[in-house]
DNA sequence: ACTGGTGATGTTATAACATAACAAGATGCC
DNA sequence: GGCATCTTGTTATGTTATAACATCACCAGT
């Protein structure tokens, strides 16, 4: 199996949020971080849709849950669950979708469809930015690896 | 020669600003495009450095020149520029940056410096994301690389 | 129980990034 | 001239993000 793709695949959605969930939650509790209610709610808003969604869209169904209503909320949360590696931030989307790699190594790639807005995530060997950028000296610690394009479902409804 | 790369090394930067300008004019005489003061001045600013400059900081460089005040002016002129090729945006600083493969094929990645801000650009292989993505079935319109490290210079200065 | 540390949340305010919409000027073509 | 097209000027607003400080909840130590 040389790439795992989540995503745009037909899945049983339940089990899927299900799992990540409780990985999440498993997580924390070895770290001793706190998988506080509001923490939980926004990863489960995420997991809801393979999606990215932005803050603002975040914070407007915190609001109307009563689970807080300004910015930092929204941004303190999906700052956790970024920095847990629960979720990722989509930098061309300036917006966050769920990880559906719970536990994997992260140095993941994008695909963003540009029809229905879903995206999937794919592990990427460690590799693929030093091939990419060759042996210049740089050294690397964070990569943006995103594709924008039509996921397989949208090329078809599109012919 | 595997893998072109600007940006870190030393060079002669007065050449450097001459020729992405007149790479920048040449294809717009070609493509009927028109390379107005405004834009011309753009990319002068952003070929300056070779950092990448927020919408605003060149906008405040335009102001004082008396070549417009309003964002939408630096956004038009940034616009076209990235359009034609001749800048690029760095979707993890919002942030643009001169091109420094005038010409070259585009699918850039870029080695964004954390110390010294400076960004390079490395041309990539077109397989670089298929490699990442597998044959997933999705289909790449446009790419997003970006690396978050220290360049060698600065490497250095930290040990 | 008090106390003080730590981490989470609540809130105000503002900073930073970006574009819609329309008016006005410039250029070139017929 | 009259028209089309492209560029620029301007107003206003929309969207994304964070600094700074107040408060609360919890727990460990005494």
């Amino acid at each position: 199996m040389p790439h795992k793709i989540s995503g745009f695949a037909p899945h049983d959605h339940t089990s899927c949020i299900h799992s990540a969930l409780q990985a999440a939650e498993n997580a924390c509790a070895e770290r001793g971080a706190q998988f506080t209610p509001v923490r939980r709610r926004v990863l489960e808003i995420l997991l809801e849709s393979h999606r990215a969604l932005g803050a603002y869209d975040v914070l407007a169904r915190l609001t109307t849950e009563g689970l807080g209503s300004k910015p930092p909320v929204a941004y303190r949360a999906l700052g956790f669950l970024v920095e847990q590696g629960f979720a990722h931030r989509i930098e061309r989307l300036n917006a966050f979708v769920a990880c559906t790699h719970p536990g994997a190594s992260h140095d993941p790639a994008f695909m963003i469809c540009r029809a229905c807005h879903k995206v999937a995530e794919a592990e990427t060997a460690p590799s693929v930015l030093s091939d990419a950028i060759g042996d210049s000296g740089f050294s690397i610690e964070q990569t943006v690896i995103e594709a924008e394009g039509l996921c397989p479902a949208c090329q078809e409804d599109h012919a």
